[in-house]
DNA sequence: TCTGGGGTCCTAGGACCC
DNA sequence: TCTGGGGTCCTAGGACCC
């Protein structure tokens, strides 16, 4: 005996895309594509004509000459998610958000208050669309896992049941590729074997798995596959890193331009921090190549900090020593992130937040981007030269 | 497919400690 | 002077997700 299908899997549809067409009734039943460069979103009537997230702009246009192409705007596409969120958790106090426009929703044991799953399915896309104004699919099944492929089997704007008697008739035909875990490289290695559907891939054994495609991974696919997935829905968890990057294009850089932009980036990214009364202990600067090969320098402080002057320390070390590299095989990506993410309340009492000190730092940067315009950074990465100012603040933390 | 930006988790080797 | 096994932390890389 399996369970009762009690997991929600809600998933708002072509998301961004689905945000500008409410906001802009000329957009409805137009192929609308969000972004520039690159695809963020894409609406429907763009996916018909063949439109993928992360596909390249011109080749966006290529295949649809007559989409309406908008900028992103993300604050709408927050705001958005709020308000639906707020209808997640007013329908059930169990929310596992996985993103910005998905969550899981533990709604067994709201039978008798309120109905069974399905009807709770029901009146939450009903309220979705009626009081944010937007589609969302919803899959409803006994497990995370199967939820998940439910809803997007649904889309758009559906709902699917897999009842818990029927889960090998719906899994098992599917390609692999739909399993939650299975990109490119996992796909093309269980290709290579011959296996296609994840029945197939069920009717291995799980050490076999395992071989092929490392412990974890392997157990995890094989798990999925045989229909086990324990996992439980659980109260979204802060997250544990934050991070910001920027791709650069072909041109060749001066390492004084990616000082300035490692401070742009540094300082964006403090500041995020410091809202969010966090701190972090680890530093990330992330390079890409003009190849596209990637490398990641970390450097882990003793002790978590969220002064700007700390972590701009710690990152423009990181880029000094990766510069002759840089001037090697050039440079089409920078980036940091800051892992080990502690609350506020638990940066140690013999370093607390500087307050003023960052708030100098911050009135600085301001000032100069106002004045100079953001390139003039530079000065400020220039003041970080001066052994004077940063040194020490780097070596308190070692 | 000429390639964004935000994240998560896993693996593996080396340093260091007991 | 040489040696074992286990645990934790740090660093770097890679796969994957939306």
């Amino acid at each position: 005996m399996r369970g009762e299908a009690t997991v929600l899997h809600a998933d708002l549809d072509a998301f961004y895309a689905s945000v500008e067409q409410r906001d802009a009734p000329e957009l409805r039943g137009r192929p609308v594509i969000v972004g520039g460069g690159v695809v963020l979103a894409a609406s429907y009537e763009a996916k018909a004509r063949g439109v993928r997230t992360a596909m390249g702009g011109r080749q966006a246009r290529e295949l649809c000459p007559d989409a309406v192409i908008v900028p992103p705007r993300m604050e709408a596409y927050t705001q958005a998610s709020r308000a639906v969120f707020a209808i997640f958790r007013d329908t059930t106090p169990l929310v596992e958000g996985l993103s910005i426009d998905e969550a899981f929703l533990e709604v067994g044991g709201l039978r008798r208050l309120v109905g069974p799953p399905e009807q709770i399915a029901v009146r939450l896309r009903d309220r979705v669309r009626t009081e944010v104004g937007l589609p969302i699919s919803v899959g409803v099944a006994r497990t995370k896992f199967l939820a998940k492929v439910a809803s997007a089997a649904s889309k758009p704007d559906g709902l699917l049941l897999v009842d818990p008697s029927a889960e090998e008739q719906f899994l098992h035909p599917l390609p692999v590729e739909r399993l939650w875990g299975v990109g490119a490289v996992t796909a093309e290695k269980l290709h290579r074997l011959g296996i296609r559907t994840v029945g197939e891939l069920a009717e291995l054994e799980s050490a076999t798995a395992e071989r092929l495609l490392g412990r974890a991974a392997g157990a995890h696919v094989h798990a999925m596959a045989r229909l086990r997935d324990p996992r439980p829905v659980v109260s979204t968890p802060r997250r544990g890193s934050i991070g910001s990057q920027r791709a650069l294009g072909a041109a060749p850089r001066t390492a004084d331009e990616l000082e300035v932009m490692l401070t742009q980036i540094i300082d964006r990214l403090a500041r995020r921090l410091r809202d969010g009364g966090r701190g972090c202990r680890s530093v990330v600067l992330r390079l890409r190549f003009g190849d596209f090969s990637k490398a990641t320098r970390s450097r882990t402080l003793r002790s978590p900090t969220d002064r700007t002057a700390v972590l701009l320390a710690a990152a423009r070390g990181l880029l000094q020593a990766a510069q002759p590299q840089i001037a090697q095989r050039g440079i089409t990506l920078i980036g940091v992130s800051f892992g080990q993410l502690v609350r506020g309340a638990e940066v140690p009492a013999e370093l607390p937040i500087d307050w003023a000190e960052n708030a100098r730092l911050d009135t600085v940067l301001d000032a100069v981007k106002d004045r100079f315009g953001s390139a003039a950074l530079a000065r400020a990465a220039q003041l970080g030269r001066d052994p004077g100012w940063d040194a020490p603040l780097l070596a308190e933390h070692e």
